[in-house]
DNA sequence: ATGAAAGCGCTAACAG
DNA sequence: CTGTTAGCGCTTTCAT
């Protein structure tokens, strides 16, 4: 049914062998060969059947991008889909695709999902199953790490500064002249929130002010539990001024409840997010937040991943990536 | 390396046919023997090779979503966002792995994207290029359309109610006491923003109202666009009182200017969406807007496509979803 | 109920 | 530079 490389050969008046290496090795080819497979091939509309490949070959070109279940589906999550985005491209630059899945659909007896479809590698992002990383790993499947690390391992992991990101972000709202400072906690998973909550504390007393506890949160990371939130703190008579929140989920769901609440935003409350995710410019007036380059952290994670593919070596094993704090007008 | 089925068979005592067949067609084994079978396997962490699978089957349990270049990538377009989220979760729960691309990739003499990979079947979102959607049903790929239709085909396609829908909008803004409105036409591929412009236009006469033609935009259906617009818009005398947009992210665009030049929405501008996307809770106040189903399209288009895979007939060629206006806070 | 053999379409030694 | 041979790991007739 479908034309097969033996159907090119014979019609180009050759072996497989030399249709085969057309393709894949085209400089060990004569010239005149090559083009007369080449004229063959397209005379029959043949295309290489990938499939057929990666049996002999082993690889099949695809990764595996696992994202945390919690923060599944991906479009739900504005900072992964733009990880994932990168991802994509990148892989696809480098003729890979990419199969996404959630964490739980993996832990779920369908390591399969993974084992069974074979792919070459695998990216996980945000918290992981430690047991299945060291399944592949052991399996010499080779795995990088976003948002996550996995200390006293030798996993490949891209992170971003959020120490140095909420750093940047309590300094701004202090020289905006925010003395009370509240934090909007959203429960990430604990690596990532514990940094950015840590950070916050310190910054505060290193700039010498106090953290008052009755104004630290720690809630779900959704708008919900956020309007809830901010709405009861607003009512408070010596309630903050400003608002620090780790994502721009939650950060959106302070300007909402000020906003209904009457208040001016930045005027009454400033507010600033973390992650410069699509939702930022969506609000108005628009979210200041802690740009994560997720562009960078995608690319760099997908073109690690096929550097390992390819058998050459990783100059990082553990990159951080700058975060940036961007001003709009939320503060 | 890989622990394969003759690994598996020898383990057993078996052949490599009844190892098969006990994970392919269980009936097909005495009950004493399946169990050493899957005994065996078990201890060796044994998980058939989809890929050799795939070989002799001649499926490799794969599909592809297509998306129209201009809505590309994914994250960009909160509409076929959700799209893809629901025809990912239902391929998956059929054990297929979903590949996605653009259509400009798939254009770009990689067709073979989609012929190497060996999908078996693909979902092609929005505008598509007719040329290679019948290069695939000649080979005998089964397709599905989304949010498009080849009038005088066959092929299959999932859409929504467009007019109906738009219907609704307008009527629910003249409801609400409004007689001079405005429409932002976002420059959607033609299929989809025609339909609109047009039920727009006929829901207007019918109800006895006029058209206003300095007061119909058509506009690339960017939120940069829709601000600027509706920004000269509002410096108009005679402005209209509401608009109805095309889409989500226009809306927004419309609801930022006017909160921008100081009005109240929507007390001094009523704006109403299309696609009910996860753009219309974030602004505040909400965006009204006229919801299709995505969860059910993208269910939809990937239970038929692999209802074709699996030979069976599919009962409605062409399906047109409900489309509901949801009222919130913008109008 | 089970096994032997053939083959899916391709690449990778190894010769020539 | 090109061809021959031997599989990659699995399913599928066809026997038994």
């Amino acid at each position: 049914m479908a034309v097969t490389i033996e159907d090119v050969a014979h019609l180009a008046g050759c072996s497989k062998t030399t249709v085969s290496r057309t393709f894949v090795l085209p400089g060990k080819v004569k010239e005149e060969t090559r083009q007369r497979v080449l004229r063959a091939a397209e005379q029959l509309h043949y295309s290489p059947n990938a499939i057929a490949r990666a049996m002999v070959t082993q690889r099949n070109y695809n990764i595996a991008f696992i994202l945390y279940e919690k923060h599944f589906p991906i479009t739900i999550n504005p900072f992964y889909a733009a990880v994932y985005e990168a991802v994509h491209a990148e892989a696809e630059r480098n003729g890979y695709g990419v199969l996404a899945s959630s964490s739980r659909a993996v832990a779920q007896g369908e390591t399969d999902l993974l084992m069974r479809k074979r792919v070459d590698g695998v990216i996980f992002a945000g918290q992981t199953d430690t047991d299945i990383l060291f399944d592949l790993h052991a399996q010499g499947i080779p795995v990088v790490l976003v948002n996550n690390d996995i200390e006293g391992s030798d996993i490949v992991s891209i992170r971003s500064d959020e120490y140095g990101g909420t750093q940047q972000a309590v300094r701004h709202l202090i020289a905006r002249g925010h003395r009370r400072i509240g934090m909007l906690s959203g429960q990430l998973f604990p690596y990532i929130s514990e940094i950015r909550l840590r950070a916050f504390r310190e910054t505060m007393l290193r700039e010498g002010l106090p953290v008052d506890e009755r104004y630290v949160y720690s809630i779900p990371a959704t708008r919900e539990a956020a309007i809830d939130t901010v709405t009861r703190m607003l009512a408070q008579p010596d309630r903050p001024t400003a608002l620090f929140c780790n994502n721009d989920t939650t950060a959106v769901g302070a300007i909402k409840a000020a906003l209904r609440a009457g208040l001016r935003v930045p005027d009454d409350l400033a507010v600033v997010g973390f992650d410069g995710s699509s939702v930022c410019t969506v609000i108005e007036p628009e979210l200041t937040s802690v740009a994560v380059d997720t562009a960078r952290m995608g690319r760099l994670a997908a073109a690690s991943l096929i550097r390992m593919l390819n058998g050459e070596t990783i100059d990082a094993q553990r990159v951080q990536l700058a975060a940036r704090l961007v001003v709009r007008g939320s503060s």
